[in-house]
DNA sequence: GAAAATTATGTAGTATCAGTACGTAGCCGG
DNA sequence: CCGGCTACGTACTGATACTACATAATTTTC
């Protein structure tokens, strides 16, 4: 069996090819490596070249590039770089660009816009459909809705709360850990409790999951790890990012979860049907004409 | 003239290929609007696709697929395709993935992400850079700051001052208009007030940041249009977003605005130096701590 | 520790494909 | 009805990705 099949049997066809380019660097051939090293060292050069350039950039002969192109799962150097430039869309991916004090707000702007991009890309490959039904399926059925979380997953629940007109029940959100055990004591089978968690291990939050669990009601953990939330809810969605490889990196898996919250409330509300949809507009409506001002 | 350095000429080398394809449809020749008609009636198959075989899905020569590229501002049909490579990356663009009562939760996702990193790209290409070092300027100055914001804008104040470790300094969020009022009453010159509004218009955020701004604060203005807010404010971000075509889709602005929020926050933090670092490191591990419980 | 087998890498060649020069057909104004 | 211009297709060329093969390096086995 050759590296190559051996390889490309447990790369997905989708996925950001940088990173896999990076994970696989090392199983790779001593030649292979080089042509590696070239293209993560300067990954948008590569877009522009061809293969015989690639090949003198990486001090190798131009075949050891087409090879190593098979080598890392794709079919040759042209689908190649139409993956990298997929990858690159998303802006360079986190672990190369890391945030130095050296950095101009405008470096900042570029790696932090690439970073959120490149994790929703990533959460968006991973969460899970088969729980994404059910979870809107509980939602549709449920005569109420609470959401729970803190810190962050806090702001995040406050948001979910502010669709309930897409949610089409009432809906509350707790961030203070006595009245989220309050309202989690009275919540009735049927109804949903949304258990918000970056870090899958809030001590209180779990808590609330499971209080809530044992009064009957379905839960949704909304999290960005495995851990004892997710032990203690009923269904969980994923939102799995990047690693946080640096204290700057702002957490991303709070916009993660806002995407999800989008996701969900829009499903629920095409799911509840026309005559909701028509309130709804009306609602919309009122609210720009409230909001809205004459220019000065 | 010719009608492709016309039109090439108001083409930006980046931004969505597909986006600027779509918008030149209608100025485009005869049989080029059959090359673009094809490609966006389906542009996952033409990244598989040779220019012979484009040709004939469009009914049309070879060459004139090659004009088609060059009419759009591309260098031949291999930069197109790997502006397309990028475009599709980001998921379709939302005008071409309305989301209908007919999709699955799964549909409703996959729009909901491409949308929302669709966006996230409009934004950042978008951005005020010069703005932005001066918003960071004001921010490491000031000896306080204020978010101010309504709805889901309030949402993004709260999560900013959630952030104050990293400014550094405290901060306030206010998402009640007479607090409001009062908070920006209290103003001292060399503050910042941070006024969120979506829309850009709403009337209250507006009038809030005139009070801060007579007061002699300084005024940034994080916002998804020209309006009132925008001429209201010393700086303004603005975070366009793509147009809001549906009534199902949902707000993407607050999260152009949480990006927004982080690239501040961060790009502070990174000015304010070393000393401040650590600190906010120790804070970060104690949370940390606080958080986290062990495994049942 | 040496020879054989296997893998890794470069050389030379080929088929394909993008891009170009040119010629003809359609279109408009005079 | 006829010149001037633009739009489009045919025929061709240059370049580029990919393949077949040979040699060098490495590991394996006795």
């Amino acid at each position: 069996m050759t590296m190559q099949t051996h390889v490309s049997a447990f790369v997905g066809g989708t996925g950001n090819i940088l990173e896999v380019a990076r994970a696989l660097r090392d199983e790779l051939r001593k030649s292979d490596r080089k042509v590696c090293d070239a293209i993560i060292s300067d990954p948008r050069r590569i877009l522009s070249s061809t293969v015989a350039e690639t090949a003198q950039l990486a001090g190798v002969s131009q075949p050891t590039v087409i090879r190593f192109c098979n080598a890392i799962g794709c079919d040759g150097f042209q689908d190649f770089k139409l993956r990298l430039a997929q990858s690159l869309a998303l802006g360079v991916p986190a672990t190369h660009s890391v945030i130095t004090d050296a950095d101009s707000p405008n470096e900042v702007a570029r790696k932090i816009f690439d970073y959120t991009m490149t994790s929703l890309d990533w959460a968006r490959n991973r969460l899970d459909s088969a729980a994404l039904v059910r979870a809107v399926e509980a939602l549709v059925l449920a005569p109420r809705i609470e959401f729970f979380g803190f810190g962050a997953s806090g702001i995040v629940a406050m948001d979910a709360q502010q669709k309930f007109p897409m949610f089409g029940v009432p809906c509350g959100a707790e961030i203070d850990s006595h009245q989220q055990v309050m309202v989690a004591s009275l919540l009735k089978p049927g109804d949903v409790a949304v258990a918000i968690s970056n870090t899958g291990t809030t001590r209180s939050t779990v808590e609330v999951a499971k209080l809530a669990r044992e009064n009957g009601a379905t839960v949704i953990g909304i999290t960005g790890n495995e851990g004892p939330l997710a032990d203690a809810c009923d269904i969980v969605l994923l939102t799995e990012t990047l690693e946080n490889t640096n204290i700057y990196t702002p957490t991303i898996s709070r916009i993660a979860a806002l995407v999800v919250v989008d996701i969900l409330s829009t499903a629920v509300a095409l799911r509840r049907g026309e005559a909701h949809v028509e309130s709804f507009k009306r609602m919309k409506k009122t609210l720009s004409q409230m909001r809205s001002t004459a220019r000065i």
